[in-house]
Formats: structure tokens, sequence, C-alpha cells
DNA sequence: AAGAGTGCCTGCGGGC
DNA sequence: TGCCCGCAGGCACTCT
């Protein structure tokens, strides 16, 4: 399940053969992923052909191509979506969109984007001005302007992110009713955690993930926010991919599934801190993966 | 308005 | 062997 580290990966692997790149043909094999696509905006085919893309944006988990029309190509990769850069006529199983680009430095290359279970998708979708002015997300080697897709605006920004305001942000957390991991899978809050880096921050942090946000102090909070930035910087460093098995990067090499995991998915093995069995318990319509005893609730 | 609940999807592995 | 079911879970949407 790509998360913000897997999401970024992706990102450096496409912005050096995307930007400048002008797309000459797109095929849309399978409609279910444009569900993200407005179609008062236009056919999803005629308004990338013939664009140049000027830069990979990410924030959280989505990521965008601003193109030289004013507007940008929205990617979320959901659950199993890959962005896959390939030579020209290479296919790839559960290839839903494919694109032809024309690069003045690469020549032509292949986009497949490939989704097994379609919670991904891609769109066009309009650049508004982001309300805080700042960038909207992070580019990379460009600045990335101070604007935003609209079906990105309510996104927060993620915790990497130099604008990412973390007194606010605690300050919010502790308005709200529900428990800590709930919050932090709130990508209106914090964007980029999903389930895996949420139970591993809050492993590191020794925090236990029902434990309501109003009740814990602005330190502790800091101290979850804190060990989220350094998971996700720890995956980021590793190249994203050790965390997930699912995951590839855009030359669709994978990841080594559980290496460094210390809570998520390690379900009766021992607690790496205090030895004790990893406990698994439902949560949300998912799982939640904790040491009973050094994340406990109070 | 926050928050709870639901549908979208396919492959895989366990149980029978 | 083969079938069924549960599970994986981010996001948009509806309802309260």
């Amino acid at each position: 399940m790509p998360e913000l580290p897997e999401v970024e990966v992706v990102r450096r692997g496409l912005e050096p053969a995307l930007t400048g790149a002008t797309i000459t043909s797109v095929d849309v094999r399978d409609e279910r992923s444009l569900r993200r696509h407005d179609s008062v905006r236009g056919s999803f085919a005629d308004g990338l052909t013939g664009r140049r893309i000027d830069s990979a944006v990410r924030r959280g988990k989505f990521l965008w191509f601003p193109l030289d029309s004013g507007e940008a190509l929205v990617t979320h990769l959901g659950m199993s979506g890959q962005v896959l850069l390939r030579e020209p006529g290479v296919d790839d199983r559960h290839t839903r969109i494919v694109f032809t680009i024309e690069h003045p430095r690469h020549g032509e290359l292949r986009v497949n984007f490939a989704d097994q279970r379609i919670f991904g998708g891609m769109a066009i979708d309009a650049l508004v001005p982001t309300e805080d002015g700042y960038a909207g997300g992070y580019a990379g080697m460009t600045t990335a302007l101070p604007t935003i897709p609209t079906q990105v605006a309510h996104i927060a920004r993620d915790i990497l992110d130099p604008a990412f305001d973390v007194p606010r942000v605690i300050d919010r957390i502790r308005l709200r009713r529900s428990v800590i991991k709930r919050a932090l899978l709130d990508q209106t809050l914090i964007s980029g955690i999903g389930n895996i880096y949420a139970d591993e921050a809050l492993w590191a942090a020794g925090v236990h993930g029902e434990q309501t946000a109003s009740r814990m102090s602005r330190t502790r909070i800091a101290a979850v926010l804190d060990a989220v930035a350094s998971v996700l910087d720890k995956a980021l460093a590793e190249g994203g991919t050790s965390f997930d098995a699912q995951y590839v990067n855009v030359n669709g090499e994978s990841g080594y599934f559980a290496h460094s995991l210390n809570a998520y998915g390690q379900a009766g093995r021992p607690c790496p801190r205090c030895g004790s069995p990893i406990v698994r318990a439902a949560f949300m319509n998912r799982s939640s993966h904790f040491c009973p005893v050094c994340q406990r609730r109070h």
C-alpha cells in the first residue's frame, strides 16, 4: 500500500523522465481508473494529448503533474497503483492507462498506469492557489508553485513539508474526540500516513493507537509526530520499498516485505523492544498491530 | 461539523 | 482440486 515514502520514490523516479516531455498519445483501457476525472473538463485523452509536463509534485499520497495548459494530471495510487516507466511497446499486467511521451533528451518513452484493485486513478484537474500561499507540495529539483489541484486542496500538508505547521496540527489533533490513530490516518489533519506507518510510528512513540487524542498532552502528541517524521524519513532513506511487499518503483523493482517492521504485520512475534508478543486487533474495518506492554492506554 | 459507516475493487491464502 | 470467504485498506461519499 503506497504511503508517503513510496509515492515520493515514484515521484523521484518519474521527475527526470516526465519533466519537459510532451504527451503524444493516451490509451485509456479501463475507464474505472478515471473515476476521479470530471468529464466536465472534457475527454481525458484529448485534454492530455499534445500537452507538455512541467514538473512532478507530491503532497501526502497525491501526485500531480502541472501541464502547459494550466491544468494538472492528478494521480493517486490507491492500494495497488503503479506508474511504470517503460521502453515503447512494453506492457505490464493490470495496465489501465498507457501514455506515450516524447522527451527532448530521452526520446520516446512509455508510461503504464497499472492498478490491480482500481482504488487509485487519474484525472485532469484545475490548479487553484493554495490557502496559505506556500508551495502546493514537494517538487524535488523544481520549486513547486503555490497552486494545488482542486481535488487535493482539502488534503493537509504532510509532515515532511516545510510549511507543515506543527503547533497548529497538535492543536487540531487535541480538539478531536476520536483516538490518536484515527487522527493520524485523517488526511485532512496530516497527510501521507496509512495503516503501516501509523502502526510503526505509534510503536516507536510507545503510544496506544486507541488513546483518546484530546486526553493526550501536547508533549505526547509532539512525540508521536516526531516518530511519524522519523519513520517516514527512514523509509525514504531505504528507498521507500522496505516496508511494503506490494510496492514497486517506476522500474518495477519490488520491495522487501516486513524487512524493517517492528509492529505492523508482526502479530505473535516478539516486540523488538521488550519481547512481549505483538497483538493484532480490529480497528476501523482494518487491523492495528501494537505491543501491549510498550503501548499502554491511559 | 466532526465522525461513523459504506462501497469501490481484485488477488491471495486458509478452510473444507 | 476447487470453491467460498475473509482480508488487505485509501478515499469519496452519505448520513447523523
